[in-house]
DNA sequence: ACACACATGTAATTGGTTACATGATTTC
DNA sequence: GAAATCATGTAACCAATTACATGTGTGT
């Protein structure tokens, strides 16, 4: 049955760690997948609606603390649990061949077209992506650490150890071509060989 | 003004080649930045619409071999050629940050869940993953041959070079790092150790 | 004769983000 | 009492893919 890779997400989360809301699978997939897969609740809630009417996860009587009281005053908050067809759901899609997005990079595109550009432009877009590239490969390192420290008991520990490796080998060969990218900028630039100054720092857009 | 990436494409490979067609354009795409960067006809051909009517580009009175007859029995075919107002759309489109589209890896997201399949499913994904990048690296290093050959004395040529040896630095990387992988995923598994048989070849998903 | 590359375009659908709306609980 | 976080949901919008429709020119 054909499924948004949204709804597999949630599947291998709760698969994972049983019992979350809407809300925390969002925050796990942050901290899990989240160097190389995002989600937003405008997705997860209806997916989640579909899962249950599927019948590949069920909602579960709300766990902790009930609190005693009748009325149940705790703010509504629905925690979901995965079925046993919800795991064959997942175990089925896991053995489809992936399939790789076509890529989609607008960093290399500008670059590419970075003779149309200032020389400082080029040069700025590089030191971003260095920017970037350097914080996430610190968070990266950070979070191994505590996988390693925490998490190296789960079955599942040795292929999220494979991802988070892939990710820093990744990021470490893309700010090694940075530098080499940027003497090689610098280089030819000739004529404009004013200090480079870095553009106004991370806009931040989007 | 707020334009598709699409449209910003189109620009910049018109600024480097004037003079193609809707069918050109996207074979030039393809050939250039295609291992960074697709394009679809459905998105092509009303954006050149757009840009024409926006004065960004310019219908050309097509160009090569009137064939010498009136009724022009050549099949309609439209070239286009970027205007000055499409040129500096372009450099303000890029002195603009770079925003990168949040990542999503259906590769990694498999791996991430390995452990919920069988040993063999991920091992398969992994074995693919190798092939397709193995032929990734040889097309681009072929590709990089044939630009220093042939395309050296355009002033675009080094930014060209840079995301090619981007491409290439990231495809030895994600190649390395397959091979560790692929001990590692052998070497846990303990019990199953029927030689591990790589599911059948590439059945072209998509 | 057939297949393939050239060539342009539209419609349906999808997969997804962003913004909006609403409200409770906790923490400072 | 203000701010941050928890918590769920909907509506509007968008970029883009895919499939469809149509036809010509070239090479075998």
């Amino acid at each position: 049955m054909k499924r948004t890779q949204t709804a597999y997400v949630i599947l291998g989360i709760l698969a994972i760690h049983d019992n979350q809301s809407g809300y925390e699978i969002r925050k796990t997939i942050q901290q899990s997948v989240g160097f190389f897969w995002g989600e937003s609740f405008g997705q997860i809630y209806p997916t989640l609606k579909k899962l249950v009417a599927d019948g590949l996860i069920a909602p579960a009587k709300s766990g902790s603390a009930p609190s005693e009281s009748t009325s149940a005053p705790r703010p509504r908050r629905q925690e979901y649990s995965i079925t046993a067809a919800g795991r064959a759901s997942l175990q089925e899609w896991l053995t489809v061949p992936y399939r790789d997005d076509p890529p989609r990079n607008e960093f290399l595109l500008k670059l590419f077209f970075g003779i149309e550009a200032a020389p400082t432009v080029s040069f700025g877009h590089i030191l971003r992506f260095q920017q970037r590239h350097r914080h996430l490969l610190d968070t990266l390192l950070e979070l191994e650490g505590l996988a390693r420290a925490h998490n190296s008991q789960y079955p599942g520990f040795p292929f999220w150890m494979l991802t988070l490796s892939f990710g820093v080998a990744q990021l470490r060969s893309a700010l090694e071509w940075s530098e080499t990218a940027l003497t090689m900028l610098s280089s030819n630039q000739t004529a404009t060989a004013s200090s480079p100054q870095p553009p106004s720092n991370t806009p931040d857009t989007q």
